[in-house]
DNA sequence: TATCGAAAAGTTATAGTGTAACATAGCAGG
DNA sequence: CCTGCTATGTTACACTATAACTTTTCGATA
């Protein structure tokens, strides 16, 4: 068993406070800056809020779909996505396709992120002196920087301890 | 005028001598590890080592297309992309969809690129604390870690001193 | 409150990226 | 030369994303 604090996202937990807080968040978020989180986006961020696992805009699609009656089509799902990226709310990972709410929207900051490759929960880094790391290494290079994202894969500690046959669908 | 000593990539340089110091230590390693570097597959890592600027498969595919009479299929530069991706000869831009030669095939590592959103030349970074930086996050984290990647976009030495409309085609 | 304009969502079609599955060709070792 | 494996060709299709246009919704204002 492991000593180091795993966090939250690959523990077992009450998920429903990390939706309710992420919901809240957003709400708030939005009425200051003037802009409105319509029904069809609260409930796309809230479907992406269902885990802590990234997901593809065409599952996204298929649960908006079974939620309504009508059929749901791609724009419909982007565009929602746009806007959730514009404000914050949630990052894209680029290796996976895929989307996951940002656990702290109302600081801007880049897309850094652990992925387990077998459970798939994404963990948000947040860690200045990486960033700092990052800022020289462009600078080093005479690139000025606009923005960055760091994917790292591996094993969560939960997988790891489960090794090989972990809980694939075990956690949120 | 910047005094930080830019990369090769965004700088006035002899290309031909990249591509040939690439395609020599490509068929150097793939003898020493008894792998076949075939025609096509190194018809594919010299069309990627045409520029420092990742290309999309394709892009690559109209190129074979052009270079030979018959037509070619995404399996087939697909494949080649896959082999060389192995071989650890290219490396994939996520953010991109597209592909880049590496410089240093022959030492393991992973895919860590400073990218010009301006002429698009994509410059391998190879900073021994940055790994271990990422390396720490992980650990932190109680994460294993098997892979990861590292995407900063800004601009180049070349297209800041150049600004706004640089040359987005002057270079390699 | 009726209307009007802008923003959001619906709709249709299509572009761009990647892979499965099977057939053929080419090369290495017996 | 055969035989088996690796590589490539071929067809079809799955997945991801966007363009372009229409309709709806919402809020500000007359």
């Amino acid at each position: 068993m492991s000593l180091i604090a795993a966090p939250i996202a690959c523990s077992k937990h009450n998920h429903t406070h990390c939706i309710s807080h992420a919901m809240t968040a957003a709400r708030q978020l939005c009425s200051d800056r003037g802009v409105r989180l319509t029904a069809l986006r609260e409930q796309v961020l809230s479907l992406i809020w269902q885990s802590h696992k990234p997901l593809g805009a065409y599952t996204l699609m298929e649960m908006l779909a079974l939620a309504s009656t009508r059929r749901v089509a791609p724009p419909t799902v982007y565009r929602a996505l746009e806007f959730l990226l514009e404000e914050g709310l949630i990052h894209r990972i680029n290796s996976l396709n895929a989307f996951i709410g940002c656990p702290s929207p109302t600081q801007k900051h880049q897309s850094h992120f652990l992925i387990c490759q077998n459970c798939s929960v994404a963990v948000e880094l947040d860690s200045p002196s990486l960033n700092q790391k990052l800022v020289d290494c462009a600078t080093e290079a005479g690139f000025s920087l606009t923005s960055h994202s760091v994917e790292i894969n591996g094993l969560c500690a939960l997988c790891q301890a489960t090794q090989k046959n972990g809980p694939l669908d075990d956690q949120p």
